[in-house]
DNA sequence: ATGGACGATAAAAACGTTTAACTTCGTTGT
DNA sequence: ACAACGAAGTTAAACGTTTTTATCGTCCAT
């Protein structure tokens, strides 16, 4: 037995196979009573929409390309983790929809970049997710330039507005900076992500601009960029903590650099509590289960996944970008008071 | 300006579409000289194959599907990162083929099982790589009936015989029990994944034939079956070190649930090489930043990963499921002792 | 010379759908 | 009474491939 096409149903009902489309596409074209004969039919014959043919017919794919970066095979980092979860979301997001989530790994900038100019060019889908947006980034230049639509997983500083998804660094680092100081720490360390990733300035700039606020001094030696590994968190934690005049508090940009930070306390024989604190952004919410339990912004990564997801389909839908844009503020959790209790 | 078609190479030319198809597809039909001229054609006018036409014509998809199982969006726990790694490692695999990653995203085991009924009776895609095996899988039956291209992380027990990439539980946690139990633990605790998971039931039995082998007795308070997350790790340390009799290593199965111990040790007070030792199974390489490191078996999560690629590639092409099985023997990584220093 | 085989290419059909253009027929307005 | 119109369908073309079948020389054996 074939499978059944339009075609089975234009025989079985006596139709054209011209109605039958249309019928199944709700066309006004169409009368109700004969609609109603056309989808008895589909049922009947166990009729299933074939999406090469519409493909083919229409240009569409209903593909929904998530670019994931990722770390080489070789680079055996814990690293990116959380992309397992903002995929399943933006999967569920689609699930009521025609629309698939086809996956792409890159291993860098540079290959994301000639991924999404070819499946722009040669139209492999009809929207695109992307994350780890830079200030100033071309692969958004390129979709906006062939006018191909797309959501981002952070924002973006000098391109032209598009919808985007991303938890409000600026806030998180300006409140968590402001109770830090309020608990009377004076030298706070900010672990951050790449120097050229948006968020990382965004970070960057609130924290310079919390530390006017409070009156303290910048030091280049408490700030750090990188890959937000474990090893990234330990290895900082080793060296700012040798400083003459070390840091009392951490802000670690994830829970990977907070896990690595600990090691380092660990390798050092600092106490949380008593000689630093560690606060972290953490979006699988791990960082209870962390010995000490520490004070986090935590954003659920469902929620800015299943928006990024929506905010695809509406994009594609036509809605103008201006209206699919969102800062997530993560909710301060605190674990721990966050005051050292002096040493004795 | 339209995408060139082989329709465009034709006229250039002079061939027929036919002619040029079979050229670009190295068909024996064609002499050299003509395919040499319709490559060049092809070169020139920048043309690259539509793979709409491709899939209706053909009825192939060049889809892979994979089967991510997930828990809802409500679920906040840290489970499951692992697929982040695993799907692009698949990812890669893929690369130069021309068959893409489609991301089937499922809450639970029956979501997954009306996917893959779905995708194998409307051929949603080429091949199916599923996770989470058990110990007769439905979904096996399924794949296997249809004679549908599938390659599984985990092996199954009552199933026939099919392609599959795994770790070596068996050998793993045989190495493991003796080598504690030659550093003097006789209360060994196994943080086990769901008993019905097929992995879950070849380590519980190859934990109860240590046991026998070592001449210690069977206490079923020191196995727990559940979700590998921290909770599940944290709640069972919490309970079996209120035993009158507590466990003094515990096997974890994941970094996940070994972290969650942890959490617990530091919960009651326990100190790690003192009080217990946490043995892991770790593919992520996060637990050499616990504090203290911990005795892990790594996996690499790159090496099944790429194996699962290249397996439903060679499954796809009609190679027999039994040539495509490898069991990955983990590599014991000391990072302590493990024998326990006696309180004072 | 004739017929057959073969090698290289062309013609045409097919995959399943959408959609522009057309037909048919009943209704409406004048 | 008749043109104009609208509603509801039908016809046919098109999307880009692959593949079966047909065509057309050319070469070779008879």
């Amino acid at each position: 037995m074939q499978r059944p096409t339009i075609k089975t149903i234009a025989q079985e009902t006596g139709l054209s196979i011209a109605t039958v489309s249309k019928a199944l596409k709700h066309s006004p074209q169409v009368r109700p009573e004969t609609r109603a004969i056309v989808i008895e039919a589909a049922e009947r014959v166990g009729y299933e929409l074939n999406m090469h043919g519409v493909q083919l017919r229409t240009g569409k794919t209903y593909q929904v390309a998530a670019i994931m970066t990722a770390p080489g095979p070789k680079q055996n980092e814990w690293e990116g983790v959380e992309y397992a979860q903002l995929l399943s979301g933006i999967s569920w997001a689609l699930e009521d929809s025609p629309y698939r989530v086809s996956l792409y790994a890159v291993r860098n900038f540079e290959e994301s970049q000639a991924i999404i100019k070819q499946i722009v060019s040669l139209k492999k889908a009809d929207g695109i997710i992307i994350s780890g947006t830079r200030a100033d980034d071309p692969r958004i230049r390129t979709m906006q330039a062939a006018d191909f639509p797309f959501v981002t997983y952070g924002t973006s500083v000098h391109n032209a507005p598009h919808a985007y998804v991303d938890a409000d660094n600026e806030q998180m680092i300006r409140v968590s900076m402001a109770r830090l100081v309020e608990r009377g720490h004076r030298r706070i360390a900010l672990l951050n992500p790449l120097s050229d990733l948006s968020y990382g300035i965004t970070r960057f700039e609130s924290y310079r601009r919390a530390l006017e606020v409070a009156g303290l001094p910048f030091d280049p030696a408490l700030v750090a960029h990188g890959r937000l590994t474990p090893a990234f968190g330990r290895e900082n934690v080793l060296t700012m903590s040798d400083l003459s005049n070390p840091p009392t508090a951490y802000i670690c940009a994830n829970e990977a650099s907070a896990l690595g930070a600990f090691s380092g306390f660990h390798e050092r024989g600092l106490v949380h509590g008593r000689d630093a604190v560690i606060n972290a952004t953490d979006d699988l919410n791990v960082s209870q289960y962390f010995a000490p339990p520490i004070t986090t912004y935590y954003l659920p990564i469902s929620e800015p996944s299943s928006l990024l997801g929506t905010y695809i389909l509406r994009r594609m839908e036509g809605e103008p970008p201006e209206a699919l844009q969102t800062l997530l503020m993560p909710k301060l959790i605190e674990r721990c008071d966050d005051r050292l209790t002096p040493k004795r």
